[in-house]
DNA sequence: TGAATCCATGTAACCGATTACATGACACAC
DNA sequence: GTGTGTCATGTAATCGGTTACATGGATTCA
């Protein structure tokens, strides 16, 4: 018992599948009478038209893939929320497709999108991951929001040299000096643009660098935070490479004793909603996910509308300062810092 | 300059469609040199398949639908996480429509994906949502994962009523009386059976009930809480429906001065990753989401295989016992409740 | 040598929609 | 009454693959 096609419906109004198609999309003229067989056809054989038989004649899939690296975490979840809500929005369907480790993977994945997916936005933080893209897809459209900026092709990317440098002199206006870098996993291409930005403000400020590398997951911050506080000169601040770490860090310092920030200020990076909601609430460089994410999509539609599009976007973070490198008495100077959200962490927006 | 097609790679290998496709396939018999000679067209053309055609021909799009009410919280990222790992295993993709409000815009969402599929996760918490599904994707298998359980259609469903009862009765063993519940939107059908397990556990206890309604949301759960926080005589527990809304209550209670768990016990429902990461950590009823969204998955894609399947799973939440509810001294008895992950958060499964 | 067998290959129908173009009915003006 | 224009409708090509079946060349066996 195979579901009704077009035909069958045209059958039994006793039309053409022509007239059928120009009831159900709306397109040509079509008499009251004929509207009225077709959609009675239609409902006696609970007729549901076939979107990819459709597709495939009208070349338009009204669906754009998103291609991640991986799901884990709320920095993603976020971000795809954004996309979703601006998705449907416009009318269209969201194709996700993650845990794609190296660009190899990353490019197969955006292979087997082709025919499914009117644009593509590809996560892939790896070197070489858009170029692989290039050509591959035919003419589909891509945004890509890798770390790498790349001229001439339509992108998003956040500052993340200019947000590490903010994370650093934050710290040492308040007064820290032994600071530490969680980095992200080597190759990844945010990962490395914090850490340099942390090397050079270092430099800049006329301090020496320790790095500590970390995956970006909580349990890599929660190894690197045990091993520092193991250490005999503890450092007096850890700046980490994404919010993740830095919740993992903060709780392997509790754990070992350590006050955060009276012992050790913390940074973060991201500002994903989990954030504001520990204890102490985490500084960090604020990027509007979903809002970011919401961009992309729009601008993915877009470009399936055929509109030119090689911008390259950047993202500047903000630096939000909570309770974990907020002193009552800093060591010195910078009293009057912004102190938002230490008490109330930021409820709103909780349905975008 | 239109993307080569598979006509295309024919004419320049100098071979027929079917050899191509053979090729590509690896069904059926070809030489070497046939192989030989459509991989250099394939590749001097960068021909990639159109995977819409072959899903028309073949009726096989592999690709799973899960229509969601709502993308936002980590409950509904965790379950998709599971979902997205599984579907990966399976060689399949997943699209995600989201935030459908009523039964009609998650019916209409269905209908669209006809064509699109070969399978449907449906997780719409209304009522007839699940009946309003039924034939309209005309043969493609549907799983539910809505509050009402509906026996011969294939369903996995969480033991609301189980896990609310567990809830209260372990506010009760710890000594706590005036026990009020922060109940989820009514009309959402996992939130009514959890309110129902409330109000029967407690009349079972000899307790009178208090109900707040809530929304599922932090948001609502941190307004819940400040209300609570200003009654005359304030409960000295709260079963919230879910985690989010524990969450955001113990938030008001912190900011009102109360104390958890001394003034005030806290058990939340779901054991999102961020229960344990709030402190003190919040004492729930574990349902090992990503997991569920696994099983969900890999059940459906074998419906998709044409597998009949109409059983109706149950998941027994699990009582996890957390700082949120668990005295160094409780009121009485029971000193020796679970304390794994007071201090120690799961971290692991970070990566699943 | 001729018949039977095998197997790689090609031809063309098909999946289920959309749509360019042809058709034919009808109205209107001359 | 004929020519012309309008407009609803139908026919058939098309999108880009897969695949049942036909074909024909080489191999095998008598």
């Amino acid at each position: 018992m195979k579901p009704a096609t077009i035909r069958d419906v045209a059958l039994r109004a006793d039309v053409s599948v022509a007239s059928v198609s120009r009831v159900l999309t709306g397109a040509g003229p079509v008499t009251e009478a004929t509207r009225r067989r077709v959609l009675e056809a239609v409902d006696a054989l609970q007729y549901v038209p076939h979107s990819g038989a459709r597709s495939l004649s009208t070349s338009k899939t009204n669906t754009i893939g998103v291609i991640l690296p991986d799901l884990y975490g709320e920095y993603f979840s976020e971000l795809i929320r954004g996309m979703d809500v601006a998705a449907r929005a416009q009318g269209y369907h969201l194709i996700v497709s993650s845990s794609h480790d190296d660009a190899d993977e990353a490019s197969a994945a955006i292979r087997s999108m082709r025919g499914r997916v009117d644009g593509l936005i590809v996560l892939s933080p790896h070197l070489g991951a858009a170029n692989l893209a290039s050509g591959l897809a035919g003419r589909t459209p891509i945004l890509v929001m890798n770390g790498g900026a790349d001229e001439e092709r339509a992108s998003i990317v956040v500052d993340n040299h200019g947000g590490a440098v903010a994370a650093v002199e934050h710290l040492v206006a308040v007064g820290r000096r032994r600071i530490v870098h969680i980095s992200g996993p080597t190759g990844n291409l945010d990962a490395e643009a914090r850490m340099a930005g942390y090397v050079e403000a270092m430099a800049a400020a006329g301090l020496p660098t320790t790095v500590i590398e970390g995956a970006f997951t909580k349990a890599s911050g929660h190894d690197a935070g045990l091993r520092l506080a193991g250490l005999a000169v503890q450092p007096d601040a850890v700046f980490a490479g994404n919010d993740n770490m830095a919740v993992g860090a903060m709780l392997a310092f509790q754990e070992a004793g350590l006050r955060v920030p009276e012992d050790v200020a913390l940074v973060g990076f991201d500002d994903i909603p989990l954030a504001s909601l520990v204890r102490p609430g985490l500084t960090t460089l604020k990027i509007n996910i979903a809002e970011t994410g919401r961009k992309a999509l729009e601008r993915v539609v877009r470009m399936a509308g055929s509109e030119v599009d090689t911008a390259c976007e950047v993202v500047r973070p903000e630096l939000v300062v909570r309770a974990s490198s907020n002193l009552e008495r800093p060591y010195g100077g910078a009293a009057d810092l912004n102190r938002t959200d230490v008490q109330t962490p930021s409820l709103e927006g909780e349905k975008l």
